[in-house]
DNA sequence: GCGACAG
DNA sequence: ATCTTGTCGC
């Protein structure tokens, strides 16, 4: 169906080897491990562009299993950086920081609109984010971004993983739906592959996407609407 | 040199 | 991500 093929604008060489090394230094803060306690709150996030100049992002926080919805807030910044493959990141989650600041709840895990280690350098906006918050974090994207895996059984719940050339896990597609197109989730910071796994499992009700990520998705594009 | 390329 | 109508399939 990908009868185009996404054309990436030539980003500055000198601010792609910049950032590139920031995030070889935030990955040396990276932790996968298993949470320290079940979640009772958790968090959705995503973000949106009202203007090619202005992003506007998202959180959400779900009651953890039952998904009732706590509390949902938003923040806009003026946009700083074009979008560029890999550098997801330094794009969208400055203005994600200010807009979980606004949070009266404090989530437990966040699942984040993006991937997590499944990411060339190991590092994608939702381990990016977990180490700025230093908080448990996991990414659900709709898109593969590195790695190479087999399509999962068209059947809901089927999962197969996603590895680099050499084997090293990445993370795993999931079949959200019957017949949809797979989910690629990944540990971020301060959570593990399993857990990743489960809570997006855990989340789903009915749609493609897992609760917090499709609330957080839906207000993005609400909110948006307000502002114009 | 030729593809691939989160949102 | 964003623009943008109808349409095919379950």
């Amino acid at each position: 169906m990908a009868y185009y093929r996404p054309y990436h604008p030539p980003a500055d060489p000198i601010i792609v080897r910049d950032l590139t090394r920031q995030q070889d230094e935030l990955r040396t803060h990276v932790q996968l491990q298993p949470l320290a306690a079940e979640p009772t709150l958790v968090a959705g996030c995503d973000s949106s562009f009202p203007t090619p100049e202005t992003v506007l992002s998202v959180f959400v926080v779900l009651r953890f299993p039952s998904l009732e919805v706590v509390e949902k807030v938003y923040h806009t910044s003026p946009v700083t950086l074009p979008y560029i493959p890999g550098l997801l990141a330094f794009r969208e989650a400055p203005n994600l920081l200010l807009a979980y600041e606004k949070l009266q709840h404090r989530p437990d895990v966040i699942m984040v609109d993006g991937h997590g280690i499944a990411h060339p350098r190991r590092m994608g906006i939702a381990a990016h984010l977990g180490v700025m918050l230093n908080r448990p974090t996991f990414g659900v994207a709709k898109q593969k971004l590195t790695g190479v895996y087999q399509e999962p059984a068209l059947q809901k719940g089927s999962i197969t993983p996603l590895t680099d050339k050499s084997g090293e896990l990445l993370g795993e597609v999931i079949r959200s739906k019957d017949k949809v197109n797979p989910l690629f989730v990944s540990p971020g910071h301060l959570c593990d592959q399993a857990t990743a796994t489960r809570l997006t499992l855990a989340c789903l009700r009915g749609y493609k996407l897992p609760e917090p990520t499709r609330l957080a998705d839906h207000w993005a594009e609400e909110f948006k609407k307000e502002l114009r």
